[in-house]
DNA sequence: TTTTTATATGATAATTATTATCCATTGATA
DNA sequence: TATCAATGGATAATAATTATCATATAAAAA
């Protein structure tokens, strides 16, 4: 068994009985949901986990994701990253506030790995008197492949 | 003349000067939307925007506020704070990439005086190799004169 | 196991900010 | 002043998400 596939399992796990503990139904579709989210390193968007979904419960709703990813922000077991008129995506992997980078060329989202983001938090509270409830940054530019491929073909985009 | 006024008329001049040195047409609407822009200290929503058009050119469309926050966006003297699923808000007093701290009781957003913010770009840069377009820092949490109202009135919210 | 009941699902309609379309109008240049 | 491309206004289209509601079902109780 894999690092990953072990990785997948305990969150798969975890919000599974998240879910228990807090006496929401454990349906087949929600399961499924939860699978899905355990298995995705990539930020899916509600249509990505919509379109897995619809491979093993092919009369899933839209809606059903929704209301699925609802309840797992509520209790704090996904993650949304917020888009404007476009899509949200979705880190149930790493459910906790972090920041990421977006490649504005490929549109990979990856984590970033960025240590003071932990403390930022104090700073800011210190600094502004606020009582601060969330820090978002998030990062948009080229990644190292995509430069490449630019530099190899100058003036393409 | 007050301070604010005299940076008042600087941001409408320099804003009116861009459009015209890139051949932009100088239309009553524009130069009224130029000029509302440049008196909102408050970040506000293109809703907030056209009701004050209203107010001075009666026929005007919604959709000339955001065909000229578009033409504004691109010419870099305006910015945008993007928000999910509710209006963005525009900030054209500081048109460049700054933080801001949005107060989640009061809905009030105010700039972040936060001096490490110019550095990120380049730290960021160099870990991870990217060529960085934006950095987004956008910080939400109670600020301390709602603090003091919940005080008075626990529980009330 | 059966019954019960609150909750979840799925189909569909509604919502809402923004963008696209298109024709009449107009600012800027010659 | 005449010309013409750019702009404005009205309206339709778009698209992600949320609301609605009747039916189905997971889970607790009997």
């Amino acid at each position: 068994m894999g690092k990953d596939m072990k990785q997948t399992t305990r969150r798969f796990q975890q919000m599974y009985e998240k879910l228990k503990k807090f006496h929401y139904k454990l349906t087949p579709q929600r399961i499924a949901i939860l699978k899905i989210l355990s298995e995705r390193f990539d930020h899916p968007r509600p249509e990505d986990i919509y379109d897995d979904l619809q491979q093993q419960l092919p009369t899933t709703s839209p809606a059903t994701v929704y209301k699925t990813l609802t309840v797992l922000k509520k209790l704090k077991e996904v993650l949304e990253i917020q888009y404007s008129h476009e899509s949200n995506r979705y880190d149930a992997v790493n459910p906790f506030p972090h920041p990421h980078i977006f490649c504005t060329a490929c549109q990979k989202i990856t984590d970033l790995d960025f240590s003071e983001y932990d403390i930022l938090q104090k700073k800011i509270a210190l600094q502004t008197g606020y009582h601060v409830e969330t820090v978002c940054l998030e990062v948009a530019g080229v990644c190292p492949d995509c430069q490449k491929i630019s530099e190899s073909f100058p003036g393409s985009r």
